[in-house]
Parts: C-alpha cells; sequence; structure tokens
DNA sequence: GCTTAGTATGTGAACGATGACTAACATATA
DNA sequence: TATATGTTAGTCATCGTTCACATACTAAGC
C-alpha cells in the first residue's frame, strides 16, 4: 500500500475528538459511532481503540475540549476590567459566535450528558456547566462590589438566567436557524435582561452617592 | 394459559405512550426501545406493532402527549383575567410542577427532537416550543396593553428568557436534583427577571398594589 | 341460540443491520 | 530489537422490524 501513514498518539487522539464533534453537529448524538470517527479520521475501527479506551472516553474527552475551547473563546471577555455588565455582553457575544462556529455541539452533549447513565459522563457534563455559572456569576458579585449592578441581585439566580437565554436560543435555532438566529434573538434578550442588573434609579454618578437603595 | 388479557388499540397505544416515558424518564432516551416498552407493556414487540406504525410513530406520539400534558398542566393559569404578572409567575410553578411530575422527560424529549434527521420529529417538537413561546408572548401582550408591562419590553424576547430560565434550571436539577431543586432555582429567577417587567417609573398606582404573592 | 366466518389482537421465532469491541497478525519507527 | 501504530476479520449483543401462526372477539346467517 502506498503510504501507510503512521501517526502520534496525541494526533490521533484530537483527530478522533475532531471527528466526535464533526459528527454530533451534522447528525446528532445518534451519529457518534466508533465507525464514524474511523472513518472521518481515515483509520480502521480498531485503530480508533489504540489511542482511546471506549466510546465513553472519546464523550469524556469530548466534553473536555468542549470546556477549553469554550472558557478559551470567551477568556478574552473576563480579564478586562470594564463594566460588568459590558463584560456580560462580550460573553454572551462571543458564546454565540462559539455556538454558530461549532454549530451547537456544546449544547447537544450538555443535554446528552444529563441523561446519561455513567456517573463519570455525567460528572464531567456537570462540572463543565457549574464551572460556567460560577464564572459568570462571579463577574455579576464584581459588578455589586463596584456599584455596577443592583445590590439586590442575587448573582446565581442571574447566572441562570444568563445561562438560560443561551439555552432557549440555541433550541430554537438547531430548529430553524433561518428563522432564528442566534444572535439576533440572544441580542435582545440581553437588551431586556440587563435593565433587571442595572440599578432601578439612579444611573449616572455611580460610585459617589449611592446611598439610597431602590 | 391464564388470562390472555387482549385490549383495545387505543388502550394499547395509550400504553406505549406511558410506557416510552417512562422509559426516557428513568434511562434517558438511549432507553427507549421497542424491547423496553413490550416489556413494560407486558406484551411482545411484534403486539407492539400492531398498534403503533414504527418507532418514529412512538416519538411522535409521546411529543403529542408532552404537548396535550403540558398544556393542560399550566392551562390553570392562562385563562384567568388576572395580572399578567401573576399568570407568569402560575405558568411557571405549574410548568416546575409538571416537570417534577415528569421527571423532565419533556425537556428531554425536546432537546432529542431538534436534532433528529427525520422532519416530522423536528417539525413536532418545533411546534411544540413556538406554541408554548406563543403562549407566553400573548400574555406579555396583553399585560403592556393593560399597562401591567412596560411597554419597552419585547413580547418575544421577554418569552424567551422566561423559557430560557426553565430550560436551566432544568439543566441543573438533572445533573444534580438534590443540590438544585427546580422550584427554588424557578422562584428566585423569576424575582430577578420579573423586575424587567415591570415598570422602571414606579409610582402608578396598580390595582393589585405591589408584592402579595401566592 | 348456535354456528360460522371474518377481523383484531397476540405470540414465537426469526431477519438483516448495526452497534461496541477484540484477537491475531503486519509493519513502520525509534 | 522493542514498541507503537495499523489492518483484517471477526465476536457478541442489541436494535427495529417482519412472518407464519394462534386465539379472542364480533357480526351475520340459519
Amino acid at each position: 500500500m502506498a503510504t501507510r501513514t503512521r501517526l502520534d498518539h496525541q494526533t490521533r487522539q484530537h483527530q478522533i475528538v475532531e471527528a466526535a464533534r464533526d459528527l454530533i453537529a451534522s447528525g446528532g448524538v445518534d451519529a457518534l459511532t466508533i465507525r464514524g470517527i474511523a472513518s472521518k479520521v481515515g483509520v480502521t475501527e480498531a485503530a480508533i481503540y489504540r489511542h482511546v479506551a471506549s466510546k465513553e472516553e472519546v464523550i469524556l474527552l469530548l466534553i473536555q475540549e468542549v470546556e477549553e475551547s469554550l472558557f478559551q473563546a470567551i477568556s478574552r471577555a473576563t480579564r478586562s476590567d470594564r463594566h460588568a455588565l459590558e463584560r456580560l455582553e462580550h460573553i454572551l457575544q462571543l458564546h454565540v459566535s462559539y455556538l454558530e462556529l461549532r454549530q451547537g455541539v456544546s449544547f447537544v452533549v450538555i443535554a446528552q450528558a444529563a441523561q446519561f447513565d455513567e456517573p463519570r459522563v455525567r460528572s464531567a457534563g456537570r462540572r463543565l456547566v457549574e464551572k460556567y455559572l460560577s464564572l459568570v456569576a462571579e463577574i455579576i458579585s464584581q459588578g455589586i462590589e463596584r456599584d455596577e449592578i443592583d445590590k439586590s441581585v442575587l448573582p446565581d439566580a442571574a447566572a441562570m438566567i444568563f445561562y438560560g437565554m443561551i439555552q432557549s436560543a440555541v433550541t430554537r435555532w438547531l430548529f430553524d436557524p433561518s428563522t432564528h438566529p442566534l444572535g439576533e434573538n440572544a441580542v435582545s434578550m440581553w437588551k431586556l435582561f440587563r435593565t433587571s442588573l442595572e440599578f432601578s434609579d439612579e444611573d449616572e454618578n455611580r460610585h459617589t452617592s449611592g446611598n439610597d437603595r431602590n
């Protein structure tokens, strides 16, 4: 045979996860099969098992990859010391772009992990969600400390609404992408939701004279 | 053989859908098999096909049943002519109770339908979501007309946030029901979100006089 | 009322397809 | 030479689905 390409363990694992992502993106979780992965990687099924112990490990690696790439994608929005509301809006934009680029795979993966039997898959999915919520809640907490967000806001509840906005936008978008563009729906929801984070009365000089609450 | 029970076509279909619901509730969508349904109904697999053409039809019937029972469950909250915000809060409570009772099956079914190939399953799921959003948006529109909700609120965006709150609450709850009780998380989100629906300059004499709840 | 025929419901035993996974063997690379 | 990577050719389980056959129920004719 011509060039029997032999590749690195690490490279192959990366290819496997990428193939898994593509399969889910185009055909849903049911399309995620070892056979499909092998076909996409351009190798035999048995070869897949040289680099991965089981299908469960593929899913775990995929969740891990989703986690890394998602937080990488939104990291630009978190490390700035801008206004908390601007940071949240920026996160939303970056998250939306990420989802569009990856065709909503992260949503599908999380929804699937939530109903899995394997405890490791479940806890990996749970950790991903909790980490995301913590990130958003932390920004909100900082915003409250800096008097950029109303004190009456519960950071955890606000973070869940934030995450829920993305979920509902993705759900509609998965059903009918042309009618329900992800970005536009997300933006219109954000414009509404941010009013419940802002101060109800004063708007201008927020640091100095914030004596009156609500 | 003892009593070879012969049952009505309609009765059997109902049993099949109920069995499908139980299977998904306890084991996720992967647990939904004709074999499992036959076992739960107490009949052979071949007998299932006397009352259902295919597995796809089971899923379609299940979506239909979810739609009917969900709207039945929240119907009490919609037909009253109370304050729009009270109606929304009531819908949320009833929806949460419904999800707890049915162990989140509707969420799982919708998430699954969104990534199905079969166009009939996809459109059935899409119709369910759109119908729900329309219902909520309609209540918000009425609230705006009656000066119960701020005019600047976009009904469609608000409805999506409303639905997203439920989605994020269910996601967390599916991962860890004891740590993230569905009702409590939903209520704390609602308390926050309703502030963005209320009037910003609140000094109007509303007929419900503020926050009597429950 | 009784028989009889037709139909609706149910069973047992398969079918082919496909799933995850493995063993025996081959060969490239260090 | 040793090890890591790959292939061929399977195993075994389970999936959705179907077929030939059995039996309960229903309605019509006598």
